[in-house]
DNA sequence: CTTGACCCCGTACTATTGTACGGAGTTTAC
DNA sequence: GTAAACTCCGTACAATAGTACGGGGTCAAG
């Protein structure tokens, strides 16, 4: 390696961005990480912003994103014909995906919380309340 | 099949629970269903009460609980040892798990909301302050 | 008694996000 | 120069909750 030739290999980019190796190679087989040059050997010569967008795709998922999202996110980037616009529409639209997650648990958790209520924890469990609810009809908890 | 005899095949079970005729078979290599008689042509005759243990099922995976959990709770139904607190205590461990999951998801909106306001949805991605936050450090979503 | 609907089984595949393994070649540090 | 550490590749495996397929046997209606 020439001197003052600052390529990373795979291993010191993973541990920069605080991933495994695997993780690297996963994804560039994704495509969330394009193919870098190789030595002759073979070896992966990433060049040191590998690092930033390695740690994009660690904060976006973070925010909830998906693999298959953050390759969008990724390549609206690079694409001229998009704007910042495009990018706040996946913000917003992952903001309501959240939202009805919220919901969903939200529902989920009332019905767990009126049926530890009905329940004093005594007695056997062939005659626990909250086995009866669930058995019957317990306030529309079906997907 | 003798008359009155009111045992179910695969498929009327499945239809009367509103599962796939896969979903029935799933569940019995995965424990969740007993494994019921056969005909002597190897059909399985499942007792009208199956009806209930797989609603059951649906039922608690409507509230959150994974295949795992379900499987633990149809054991207390059937296990002398165990109090309907049992029951409750792994209500209340479900309850502290949604929360969680809940504040998750609240500290991803949070983060994504903000994001968003900074965003005037116009120029190029280039210049995304949405991209420019999630590259840097956008307020700990890492998880 | 034939035909269509139903059921059998084992296996493979779906999606998601990686992790692990084995054998071989390469690079680095002492 | 040798040994440790690193990298390569392809493949398999992890968990979750099923779904699909193919080739065969069975059941019920007409």
């Amino acid at each position: 390696m020439a001197p003052g030739d600052s390529a990373l290999t795979i291993g010191k980019l993973a541990s920069a961005a605080s991933v495994g190796v695997e993780t690297i190679r996963f994804y560039e087989r994704e495509g969330l990480l394009p193919k870098p040059p190789r030595k002759r050997s073979g070896y992966r010569q990433y060049p040191p912003d590998a690092v930033a967008r390695v740690m994009f795709i660690r904060r976006a998922k973070g925010l909830g994103f998906t693999l298959k999202e953050i390759t969008e996110l990724l390549e609206l980037r690079v694409d001229p014909d998009k704007s910042c616009g495009d990018v706040r529409a996946m913000a917003k639209a992952k903001i309501v995906d959240v939202e009805q997650k919220i919901a969903d648990l939200a529902r989920i958790k009332g019905a767990l919380e009126k049926l530890a209520k009905a329940c004093r924890g005594k007695g056997p469990t062939s005659e626990c309340p909250i086995l009866e609810a669930i058995e019957k009809e317990d306030g529309r908890a079906d997907r």
